[in-house]
DNA sequence: TCCAGAGATGAATCCACCC
DNA sequence: GGGGTGGATTCATCTCTGG
């Protein structure tokens, strides 16, 4: 039984500082996500091929000052729509967020600061003389102290001791934690936790060149983003207010949480967009999060060990191939021969793999003896991996003192 | 040779603002790093049971302007005393990150901002009404364009396309990238390839409150989180100031950096603590040793690593022995070739090492070219490294081009 | 000094191909 | 045919060069 309502998704072609003193209702909006323009200094723009479409909207501004008198006044109009309950959620990065928070913490009161989320991501990139920017940040600000918020719990780390986890604790005489016993030693079980609070940290992929999930829009978040902040503020039939829509991922994700929506963008496309998606959105699985694919688990530790030990670069992805030293004169690839590996397996292996690249040598590196490989490929060469070798002269040593005590035996 | 030195490590009880108008040069400092009160308004404290010293200092302002004007006070006489290439990193938190950042940007300019580092960590904590504060902000200033910046390289995303890396590629003629091919559908290999530029989120763990590298101080930083900015910042024998230094965990990065360093705290008990910490090798040892830390000191890791990986046991304090194999019938020792040791040196280590112990044999791990050692000791065996092998089978292979040039000008 | 345009680059997704 | 493997692609960044 679907009761979600699509009718309860709106888009509205406006400016936002126009439209919402007029038609929202004051103290009525759950949730206020604003993603307005970040203060890039430049003109944003993305031609969608699909829609035959040059997305655009312009981040230039004559000084900070005209940016955050801008946004100023949006804020100010959104503060009074906020509910006494509701959490407001400024999207921005670097560029201008120091400016931006003490501009909401004259607003709505530095005590009212709850949160700077930090949404981190990898994401492709060129060298550069300063650190790859790979992340945004999120504020969070409530109008009042009544506020609403969801406590989401998470997975405990992977290195938490499962004792405090099953068992319950006590301060003793001198305040001093110990686990709980009574007086024959017994443990008390501990009430059921249920995880760990939801970080400031959110680790969520960016929206890849190639995802499904995009429109063409420049700046398009990724749904899952706009459903955790849902999730931390809202309720079911909740209303979200969303000023700088863009391509309404926020009223996307309204729509999958049960929620009411009002999305403002000025834009024509940009709406034109929010319509058409809202009928057919598509949301991006992350491949690599789901731990699904198989070919990302090639390597084991010690073999990855072993590739990045000689500078090689280690590859993950592809079967045959383990990694890749880069040389003056050309690439070289190398495979590991693995533990239920015959020598001419994994010379098959790295030959099928690298039929079609550009690879002057390949390597082989052997761990171990098996079969006695005859023709070796000219290109490929066998090396023995130091392990190999020093357990040989361990072995060696060992029998030549048998054969030593041998002859004393004998004489 | 140990080129460390101890001397070039100073700690100094005093107030930052005195001292360094008057002791520190102009345009002396490559690295500034700034770790002052958050603006907490409260009184940080613990009690450290091993020194029986209540360690404590105090984040309570009476106003914010007040907070950040002693601030903008020490950032002023820190800017005269930064180099032209230098830069500075100012640790702080969300209490008061906005302001700070606000006043860096009128004291070094919008336009010599270059980073917002996030420090990201797991912690525990209860539940509570916002999201669990897990990170913590580091902006990244330099006082001209000119700054000296060292491109660190991580690991290329386990989903990289090999293509991408082995073969080069061009724009057509529509501005699509496409490989690059000749007439005959050739490829082109692609340049040598280092790696990803080194991202602005560092997740890296918080001191647990058992950790060994724990001196009892609040607001101690990790030893690994302190290395990776003077990685990014410093060449060996670059000089380093620490205003408000604390626990002096910056001051043992630098001495694991070969670098200079002034460490600098109105805290009687903090310096007494840099001291400690400064003259108790084991300390810095065991905290360079246990927290997993292999970026300091790659090579003593993977030393390590291949120790342990053909089941010797490793040795830790002493000079000319690396490992020692245990076999049935004896004992072996093993020493790699250090990076700046010809092999006869090394081979003068371990013999000089094992002078007084029972060892059956001897193994040198021969990790480049220097000398020819003439006369090898019967019971020393030579063995060269993965990667001094697979360093060679490039030269090996121009050799064998080369002979066979040869022989075809010869025919 | 500043801007425009060209060149490089890599994450990861989609999809073709192969067994 | 279906599941696994890997090839090609997109595009937001950065650098560099020339006017």
């Amino acid at each position: 039984m679907n009761t979600k309502n699509i009718d309860t998704i709106k888009f509205i072609c406006e400016s936002a500082e126009n439209y919402i003193p007029l038609q929202v209702k004051d103290n009525s909006v759950q949730l206020i996500y604003l993603d307005p323009p970040f203060f890039k200094q430049t003109e944003m723009q993305m031609y969608c091929k699909n829609e035959k479409t040059l997305y655009s909207f312009s981040d230039k501004w004559d000084s900070l000052d005209s940016y955050i008198n801008f946004i100023k006044d949006i804020l100010i109009k959104c503060k009074s729509k906020l509910s006494n309950h509701g959490l407001l959620f400024l999207h921005c990065d670097t560029s201008a967020s120091h400016y931006l928070r003490v501009l909401l913490d004259s607003i709505f009161g530095q005590k009212n600061f709850l949160n700077e989320v930090i949404w981190s991501y990898r994401r492709w990139s060129n060298t550069s003389s300063r650190l790859l920017e790979s992340h945004q940040n999120i504020f969070v600000y409530s109008k009042t102290k009544k506020y609403k918020f969801n406590r989401i719990m998470t997975e405990y780390s992977p290195t938490t001791n499962v004792d405090q986890l099953l068992q319950d604790r006590i301060r003793d005489g001198n305040g001093v934690v110990k686990y709980k016993k009574d007086e024959n030693e017994n443990i008390f079980p501990s009430k059921l936790k249920n995880g760990v609070p939801l970080r400031d940290v959110w680790e969520i992929p960016f929206l890849n060149p190639k995802a499904k999930e995009r429109t063409g829009y420049p700046t398009q978040k990724p749904i899952e983003l706009m459903s955790k902040i849902i999730k931390i503020s809202c309720n079911k039939g909740d209303f979200i207010l969303d000023p700088f829509c863009g391509s309404g991922s926020m009223g996307i994700a309204a729509y999958i949480n049960n929620c009411k929506y009002l999305g403002i963008d000025k834009n024509v496309d940009a709406i034109k967009l929010c319509e058409k998606r809202k009928n057919d959105y598509y949301i991006s699985q992350s491949a690599i999060k789901d731990g699904n694919y198989q070919s990302f688990n090639n390597l084991d530790h010690e073999i990855k060990n072993l590739i990045v030990s000689v500078n090689a670069i280690p590859i993950e992805r592809n079967k045959g191939l383990d990694g890749i030293y880069s040389s003056a004169d050309g690439l070289i690839g190398i495979r590991v021969q693995r533990k239920n590996e015959s020598i001419s397996e994994t010379i098959n292996l790295i030959e099928r793999a690298s039929k079609t690249k550009p690879l002057l040598k390949k390597i082989v590196i052997k761990t171990h003896d098996s079969d006695f490989f005859e023709i070796v490929p000219d290109d490929i060469i066998i090396i023995e991996s130091l392990e190999y070798k020093i357990n040989n002269v361990f072995s060696n040593c060992e029998n030549d003192v048998k054969k030593t005590s041998k002859k004393r035996c004998g004489a």
